[in-house]
DNA sequence: GTGATGAGTCACAGGGCTGTAGTTCCACCG
DNA sequence: CGGTGGAACTACAGCCCTGTGACTCATCAC
């Protein structure tokens, strides 16, 4: 990771990663939400844990979008307890391909699912309801974001050309 | 009965209105969680408010969509404030036309629609979160039950004929 | 009148924060 | 090397929301 050579996106720019305040800013939560959920376990810091006073977070740009995904849940009206249980599947998944998939939440189950069509069938047999998230919002917020705070006169590039996309269920938890 | 001529449905035998008691066992929720909620003016009797002790509430058919709708909306993981900003405006509407109709809650933002193309371009456009409760379901477990239930020997048919549907906005909160 | 039913009330629990007053670590200065 | 300042984490109290349990109290049917 910290060799990383990629060129583009903000995410280059950070390979040293952000102070908790940053995360916080950057996301656009407050750092006591981010405090509380780090030292709830819904989203820690990646590159350094905080160990006692004075020690530092130290969030990934992924944990950005953890962060904010987390915020869009919770700006859409859901529950943390619901949004707990997304990301403990999440976690695992998320990765640079994140750009035009959606995140599906029917009850406790989830999905990423790139087309269209597919989230319509959903629709169509669905009984509960669908929570539909789009991660690629989550990334641009994010990017603009960051440009927007932090400038810093580097270089801020296009995004790397798509690979392929895939529907990939990540996770289902016990029924109701 | 009463005045009521509309035949099927199992909502026709119940002119008279449901007991607290009876509507939270349909809904699916508690007696606390009723009583909660009406007295908070979340969904409250419209056939009979309660006016002291050993008063009683009578709820309509369509009160028990309502609740059945919020306990829906509940076990998907959102938030009761949400609910309740939802149905404030929801109660103007949601009428007999119920059963064909998807619910799209996108941020504070509620509509009412039936096609799924338009769910798609809300899909291909939106920002938010979408949230997608089919009525349809609603209606149907709150007459399932009802009949599971309270058989009570009495008639129960199928639906009335289909009406005309049409997309609906029927509300827009103030923005965050 | 009597008892069952169901609304009213109160206290309290758990979740999700928020505010504030520490604490600790680190960098910098001399 | 010791002192100083500041940034960031921690501890803890407290608030609001959504119930829940346990009673109490008013009605109604008999």
């Amino acid at each position: 990771m910290a060799t990383d050579s990629t060129p583009a996106s903000p995410r280059a720019e950070h390979a040293d990663g952000f102070s908790g305040k940053r995360a916080a800013e950057i996301a656009g939560i407050t750092y006591r939400q981010l405090d509380y959920w780090a030292r709830t376990d819904l989203v820690r810091p990646s590159m350094a844990q905080a160990s006692g006073s004075g020690s530092r977070r130290l969030y990934s740009y992924r944990d950005l979008l953890e962060l904010r995904a987390v915020k869009s849940l919770l700006d859409a009206g859901i529950r943390l307890e619901l949004v707990r249980e997304v990301f403990s599947y999440l976690t695992v998944q998320l990765d640079e391909d994140v750009t035009r998939v959606n995140l599906v939440i029917s009850g406790t189950s989830v999905m990423v699912r790139t087309g269209e069509e597919e989230i319509v069938d959903l629709l169509r047999h669905g009984q509960g309801v669908l929570n539909i998230l789009p991660l690629s919002g989550v990334k641009e917020q994010v990017d603009a974001r960051i440009v927007e705070l932090y400038p810093e006169g580097r270089r801020v590039a296009g995004r790397a050309p798509a690979d392929e996309y895939a529907d990939k269920r990540i996770g289902r938890a016990a029924s109701l």
